[in-house]
DNA sequence: TGTATGCAAATAAGG
DNA sequence: TCCTTATTTGCATAC
């Protein structure tokens, strides 16, 4: 019934597939005051075309950085392996920071839908963010209830065999029941983890032996962890080249023994941030 | 030991 | 292929 999943099957073996599509209007405690910063008046490159000078004293600088943490142990794995997975489609658009009830901002929506015409996940009710509060108290009341943890639940999911559904975390679980997650997300979450729960409960109540609904798959998104000595040396090369060319990008990945892509994504976060100092600063 | 959270990687979507 | 902007989500670590 709520199978707004959109689609592709696997998501054990493509980087990125292009999926869902939803709109993108975040709202939601925590997101709300993170996000939203209105696009500050880029200022153009300063550092665009300086010299390789300062390029080179930055990997003076890094190599000494380097040197100190190299030769022993790498604390983390580069990763090898970024699946797109889980996160749903939908279709909603209604705008409710769960913590702040009612803004000033009710777009359409109609009417009460009076609450008769749902049962078959009705999107004006699955939308609903009373509804939706309600649904993740009752998910975690009956996730205890299985004695199940929300590491279990999170690493299971994958186990559902959902198209485009892939593990979640402890922290992602955690946060879709006490709503601290953006509305959309938590209206792209519910059906997957609604999903889990029939399942489980089912099983339990068959006494059907389903190990998989309890703990299980690994097709979760993976985060690198990136350790201070490669960062202080990315800040570096930052300081001196925000945008460097896929080459030098490359040069710096291999230098600091870090896939290039991840690198790259560095410089995008990093970019990114600086505009949101740049802009929080000038308030 | 499970569960919250801060910070920030990774992704989605439109150029 | 890669950028930007907006968002999702995980690692690490504090409760």
């Amino acid at each position: 019934m709520m199978s707004m999943n959109s689609k592709q099957p696997h998501f054990a073996m493509h980087p990125t597939l292009p999926e869902h599509k939803y709109p993108s209007l975040h709202s939601s405690s925590e997101a709300i005051r993170r996000a939203c910063l209105p696009t500050p008046p880029l200022q153009s490159n300063l550092f665009a075309s300086l010299d390789e000078t300062l390029l080179a004293r930055a990997e003076a600088l890094a190599a000494v950085d380097i040197a100190v943490s190299q030769g022993k142990s790498h604390p983390f794995k580069p990763d090898a392996t970024y699946h797109t997975m889980n996160s749903v489609p939908c279709t909603s658009t209604s705008t409710v920071p769960l913590a702040h009830h009612h803004h000033h901002h009710h777009h359409h929506q109609a009417l009460e839908p009076g609450d008769l015409l749902d049962h078959i996940s009705s999107p004006s009710l699955d939308t609903d963010p009373r509804e939706l509060e309600a649904f993740a108290e009752r998910f975690k009341q009956r996730r205890i209830k299985l004695g199940v943890t929300q590491a279990d639940v999170g690493s299971a999911l994958a186990n559902l065999k959902i198209p485009g559904v892939g593990s979640l975390s402890q922290s992602t679980i955690c946060r879709f029941e006490s709503l601290t997650l953006s509305h959309n997300n938590m209206i792209a979450l519910k059906p997957i983890l609604q999903a889990w729960l029939e399942e489980a409960e089912g099983a339990q109540r068959e006494k059907m032996n389903k190990p998989e609904l309890f703990n299980g798959g690994e097709k979760k998104r993976k985060r690198t962890s990136i350790a201070a000595p490669e960062k202080r040396s990315l800040e570096a090369y930052f300081a001196v080249q925000p945008r460097p060319s896929s080459e030098k990008i490359a040069a710096i990945a291999e230098k600091l023994d870090l896939k290039k892509n991840v690198v790259r994504v560095w410089f995008c976060n990093q970019r990114q941030k600086q505009k949101r100092m740049k802009f929080s600063a000038t308030y």
